[in-house]
DNA sequence: CAAGAAGCGGAGTAGTCCTCTCCGTTTGTG
DNA sequence: CACAAACGGAGAGGACTACTCCGCTTCTTG
């Protein structure tokens, strides 16, 4: 296996060549773009043709997919866990906790490999783990800073946000292409159930889906199969 | 388990050898258990071997897979439709509404190929598509009926309950196989988002995940990296 | 402005997984 | 018992994907 030197190198090493450097760039642009819109299952051969490079080109600079994952993502990873501490910071809890959640969810609805990378995806690895890691105490402030003033009902609890994500995740996924919004409607009756006392609703944003709407998007939630988890009972 | 009303061909052609007709009842029980336990992605060698028979002769009987799927699931699709007609029979329009979603539930909580036909799987075809239809005005019926009643939030919608079943399904496939009833407690959380009025909410069902059940949990949501909208999968 | 190092491209390899076929063998039936 | 019906399961064939290899091109440097 040859060497694959700093991917970035950005000190030590002697810079890359000029083309060299220029492709680099090329691939992590192409990548953000393809990831961001078909998710992370793309291939890397695909991520090439898209860069104008070869996929040998790809692989030069990132020994496997899995690299080029975690180069492109250590930052909005970071941006994920920014928007908590943001949350935080607001004067209002209640506001901002839901700001939090509806942050989170236009970064996902916008990048659909975050989505994926987000809500568990094995590609993940260590660097998600490390974000997930990192947002665990700010969610659990979150949290209880809104049950303790009273607006977040008292038997909600940390752990139920990530569920939270995956079931308006789920919505994200099957309307995102007939209509890219619609995951604010779900997300609204949620949060209203979230509630401690149901004072102020408001009515609910994004009209429901048509008739034609609704069979596209129920034709987008099995895309294919799942893969029937394999034989293996456990890991 | 359930009944084996008439085989297919009761009477045209002349009855199945008794070997024959032993191994298609195998064969269609097999594929109720092995379906409702890892979901329509088993291949159908797994039927085969799970009903102790070669894989020639399931194709035999069932020309593919489709139409095993099609023979398997039509009476438990019929058996949804059923629970629609008894909630709108239901004295009491939110208690029906409710228990419309609840009993949905359970069933697809048993049956992971169940819940992928309803959840829109390619696999469905036409018999899911009518089944579908059929059940569409009853879910209508069900939810004006509750909003007549003054129970259910006005601008809710009767589109919205497929989604609603995509949302919920989403937790019942990441934490299934953690803790199978998670699934009341988001359900329960939509349902209070979804009253007209919150006079009366009972605590939520079913303790939040611990740190490791959580980590397991999301460890199944991305079980595998979403096959990446292909251009054209083709047929 | 050479010459050799660095980089490039993309066909090709190897691996996985799945559906469905074929045909020699076994079993049931009249 | 004869012969059609049914069986089993190896393997053909197809789809896809991650990654490698090596002859050719492009930079850099003295």
């Amino acid at each position: 296996m040859p060497v694959h030197p700093a991917p970035q190198a950005p000190s030590s090493t002697r810079p890359l060549r000029k083309d060299a450097e220029r492709n680099r760039r090329r691939i992590l642009q192409a990548a953000g773009e393809v990831f961001a819109e078909r998710g992370l299952g793309v291939t890397l051969d695909e991520i090439a043709r898209h860069a104008g490079v070869g996929v040998g080109t790809v692989y030069r600079r990132y020994p496997d997919k899995h690299a080029l994952i975690d180069a492109l993502f250590e930052e909005r990873l970071d941006a994920i866990a920014a928007l908590a501490e943001e949350a935080l910071a607001d004067a209002d809890p209640w506001h901002g906790f839901v700001s939090f959640l509806e942050r989170g969810f236009e970064l996902q609805a916008a990048d659909r490999g975050l989505k994926e990378l987000v809500c568990g995806t094995p590609h993940g690895r260590d660097r998600v783990a490390d974000a997930r890691d990192r947002l665990k105490p700010l969610a659990e402030a979150l949290v209880s800073r809104a049950q303790a003033a009273g607006a977040l009902r008292p038997d909600a609890a940390g752990p139920d946000l990530p569920l939270i994500h995956v079931m308006v995740g789920a919505v994200l996924d099957a309307s995102g292409s007939v209509r890219p919004e619609l995951w604010r409607r779900f997300l609204a009756i949620v949060v209203d159930g979230l509630r401690a006392e149901p004072g102020a609703r408001a009515p609910l944003p994004e009209a429901p889906l048509d008739d034609g709407e609704l069979a596209d998007t129920m034709r987008a939630v099995g895309g294919r199969t799942a893969p029937a988890t394999t034989a293996r009972p456990a890991r």
